[in-house]
DNA sequence: TCTGGGGTCCTAGGACCC
DNA sequence: TCTGGGGTCCTAGGACCC
């Protein structure tokens, strides 16, 4: 019998927040989406004074200064960079590993007895509450999707000390009865309703349904599988192995409204330049770049206005120049004046390993000596901080960047952030 | 005033082929 | 009235995830 662990950080952002200002303990905190527009996590606190995920940052303010909630910009060079120490002290508790999102991982594991195993799962946590500062919960069941249960079981539950076992028949049945259907993997707001309209509430009422049933109602193989894994029938296996890429996308909202086709032009050539360093790190070149920009989806007060274009290179590349200068021209050919715009972006198509890109008649593969050139700008980039080596064509003002007002040191990237350790 | 960003998979239906 | 049968490929859109 397969045996997965669903490894998951509590509150992940807020937590790598708390590891480096520990006068942050047991206050409310919430962490921002880009541009300081949402919020994305919350500590339980904040959770606890009604402050939505998702919601509104405007919205929430009124709750968040009421209550003393300190607010966060997001950190992703922090919050990464504590993601991949949690996985590497992870990664030593099982060979097999997949590394599912920034604050998420599936173990296999074989060969534990179902005693050992809930006792295993206690050294797991301890080790990494030691080692990197965050509390995390683990579940442990025969399938992907009960792991997923077991794991929001112990959250919820303080009595299983953050280790919940969904391996014994009565257990497991006891524990779908208590999970509601919508907190199941793979339901979302849709199916809750589709659901919830036929009676079915619970994940046990789900798991008695008839397979054909799910097949036709809950997105055909999709909801089949679900089904089967819910009543212990492994369908979905772990994924050690990181496929590259199929999409590689950069957009980001403006730090203020943007009217002027310029500004829209160094914000594309920016996004370029942070999508093809992805390509470029997975080792891949893109055939079609896909970009578009366009107004404040939300306001009452303008029209919509949206322009998406895609462009196929005569050859793949992961040259941003190559990219540049084709969404350049046909920028040229599509801005309108007089709107609003509050986002853009790009999106890089048709990837494929770098090795096998086909040549045509014209030869417009990258040049040896523009490989070496982006493989100088991407190592000092690395090493230096981003932004280091950077297109004249992506702006020096940059007057429409993200916000980020709230944001806390990069404590484990950069010397400056460093804490300090006062003696005497 | 102020509403994120980055992904995946699956299906249905049309175009096209013999 | 009644208009084959079987296949592939592509795309748009829907659903989901964190």
């Amino acid at each position: 019998m397969a045996v997965f662990a669903l490894i998951d950080g509590n509150n992940f952002y807020a937590s790598c927040e708390r590891v480096f200002n520990p006068s942050l303990n047991n206050v409310p905190i919430v962490v921002l989406s880009n541009n300081d527009g949402c919020v994305i996590a919350r500590s339980n606190e904040a959770k606890s004074f009604g402050i939505k995920m998702g919601a509104p940052y405007h919205e929430m303010k009124q709750l968040i200064i009421d209550n003393g909630v300190k607010a966060f910009s997001s950190n992703y060079t922090l919050y990464g960079d504590m993601s991949a120490r949690m996985m590497e002290t992870l990664s030593s508790f099982s060979p097999d590993i997949e590394v599912y999102s920034i604050d998420e991982c599936f173990l296999g594991l074989k060969g534990f007895s179902n005693f050992e195993l809930t006792s295993y799962g206690q050294t797991i946590r301890q080790t990494v509450k030691q080692h990197i500062g965050i509390p995390c919960c683990i579940g442990i069941a025969p399938t992907k999707t009960l792991a997923k249960v077991a794991n929001r079981y112990a959250k919820k539950n303080p009595e299983t000390q953050g280790v919940m076992l969904l391996v014994d028949e009565d257990i497991r049945m006891f524990v779908l009865q208590r999970t509601e259907v919508e907190d199941i993997w793979g339901i979302g707001r849709q199916y809750r309703e589709k659901l919830k309209a036929k009676n079915i509430n619970t994940a046990y009422q789900l798991s008695k349904m008839p397979q054909d049933w799910a097949k036709t109602h809950l997105g055909g193989v999709v909801g089949e599988r679900l089904v089967l894994e819910l009543n212990g029938y492994s369908c979905i296996d772990l994924e050690t192995i990181q496929e590259p890429k199929k999409n590689i996308a950069a957009t980001r909202a403006f730090g203020k409204v943007v009217t002027e086709e310029r500004d829209i032009s160094e914000a594309l050539s920016y996004h370029i330049s942070r999508a093809t360093e992805k390509l470029r790190d997975q080792k891949s070149v893109a055939k079609i770049v896909t970009f578009f920009f366009h107004s404040n989806p939300f306001s009452k007060v303008y029209p919509f206005f949206k322009v998406w274009r895609s462009i196929e290179l005569p050859t793949a590349s992961s040259d941003p120049c190559k990219f540049n200068n084709a969404v350049q021209a046909m920028l040229k050919k599509c801005f309108k004046q007089g709107v609003r715009y509050h986002k853009c972006g790009v999106i890089l198509q048709e990837i494929n390993p770098a090795l096998n890109v086909q040549s045509d008649l014209f030869s417009n593969l990258d040049t040896d000596k523009s490989k070496s050139l982006l493989a100088t700008v991407d190592k000092l980039n690395k090493r230096f901080g981003r932004g280091v080596m950077k297109f004249a064509s992506s702006g020096m003002e940059k007057s429409w960047m993200t916000q980020a007002n709230l944001i806390s040191g990069h404590y484990t990237t950069n010397w400056q952030d460093l804490l300090k350790v006062k003696t005497g």
